[in-house]
DNA sequence: CCGGAGGTTTGATCCGGATCAAGGCCGGAT
DNA sequence: ATCCGGCCTTGATCCGGATCAAACCTCCGG
């Protein structure tokens, strides 16, 4: 495992705060591995042997039931995921697949239940992931119930919008097929519906959103914080780097 | 605040582990209310001062945007709820109103933040019972997503059953219209779907569910240990009594 | 005992979004 | 360069579920 790699881990909000000595033991036993794009990871049911850390490209969490899939986040370097199966020592509820192709980290999760209650400013950086896992994924259950598929679009733009500092145009970060099962609703749909909202301030050209009227598309999306505005970062644990679908550690 | 309130409040996995003087810290400054039905406890958006123990009576969470609402979990006593908020200090992303006259502690989360910093075993204790909530919300999630209306409902019928010990006929815990916004769909739905399972193995009555043949209801539903089955009980902390519908905790 | 308010059911209709089908486009492999 | 497969779009149609409306039931307060 590479020095600078373990220093990049090092910086997470979660691992950023605890002892060294307990960092060393954590990553014991862990080691990296580069996968094709296409590949699954993990298939939901399996047991929670590891903490994935997704060092380098893109890693799509997604859900399967009675021949249906659907896709539930994506996380982007760098970040973890499937921490809460680890923690509880109970079978993964999600599946996970490369996108691109990536490096990952695997941590045995024995190791995580074993140093979280050595080191308490580890427990407390476990304590505010999974409290911000937890209302990110809260925030995605009252979109998905609150709002139509129109309003949800207009909304993600404008999130996206946010998160690149305000740009007005930018390239979707995945593809539309990908876009459309995140926001729950068929490719059909999502193409008609970016089409739709030309008249509403947003042009799609490609894979490039370009919003040409944010009043307008504002006034589709009507946003809102306790639904849209990602988690100022926690006084608990320093900075929060995580990225636009940070619920991503079940 | 009375003594067995207290001890019962203690027998909760959320605090069972703790040492007693950190219990008492935590609990200086907590107070007992007894509120009327139909009460809200907390308008989302509001500052997380208070960690809420639901002792007696039954707490609605649920959320709103634009003039709309849906209830997002109900909070059984005992259970306590807005945890995740709690511990970061941030704002309530759900409102929650009683449905019963109820009584309800209030815990400083100040008190919350300090006790954790200094008590591993409730460290422990807060990530066990965040990753539950947690992943209790991803299969809320994962339903909404994957299930149509039909399937949730049988697939929830089926799950009162399996809370109630496998029996066949039980009271609604809720209302029905109450029901149908938490299964996201709208009364007159669940009522005309609820009709329809009667030739699926249903049975409805009043507020009343009788389950004649488990075999026909199952296969609408099919049950799937990944979003049906509440995770057993954590080797974290010790039992589990979170109720039905547990991930009511941010 | 009556009256009223809210919850539930039922019916009629509407609409958002899914499905089915076909073409067009782009990118990677040969 | 060309072929091919997956993604994206567009069109036609279908269907699940929402909405609107009205009757009913039930519980509670006067």
């Amino acid at each position: 495992m590479r020095q600078h790699e373990l220093s990049e881990i090092r910086r997470l909000p979660l691992f950023r705060t605890m002892q060294p000595a307990h960092f060393d033991d954590l990553f014991l036993g862990a080691y990296v591995h580069a996968f094709p794009a296409g590949l699954e990871l993990v298939r939901q049911g399996d047991p929670a042997d590891f903490l994935h850390v997704v060092v380098e490209g893109q890693v799509e969490l997604y859900a399967g039931w009675a021949g249906r899939e659907c896709t539930m986040a994506i996380v982007r370097a760098v970040g973890s995921f499937i921490l809460a199966a680890c923690i509880r020592d109970q079978p993964y509820l999600m599946s996970a697949r490369t996108l691109d192709r990536s490096r990952i980290v695997l941590v045995p999760s024995s190791n995580l239940r074993a140093v979280f209650r050595r080191d308490p400013d580890f427990a407390v950086a476990v304590i505010d992931e999974l409290a911000g896992c937890y209302r990110a994924v809260v925030r995605h259950a009252k979109e998905l119930k609150l709002r139509n598929s129109r309003e949800r679009i207009a909304a993600y733009i404008l999130r996206l919008s946010a998160s690149m500092g305000g740009a007005a145009g930018f390239p979707l970060p995945v593809e539309k097929r990908l876009l459309a099962s995140y926001l729950g609703m068929t490719p059909e749909n999502l193409s008609r519906t970016l089409r739709l909202l030309e008249s509403h301030g947003l042009k799609i050209d490609g894979s490039r959103a370009i919003i040409t009227d944010r009043a307008r598309l504002a006034a589709v999306a009507v946003p809102d914080n306790l639904i849209d505005r990602p988690d100022r970062p926690s006084p608990l644990a320093g900075g929060n780097l995580t990225s636009d679908a940070p619920f991503a550690k079940a």
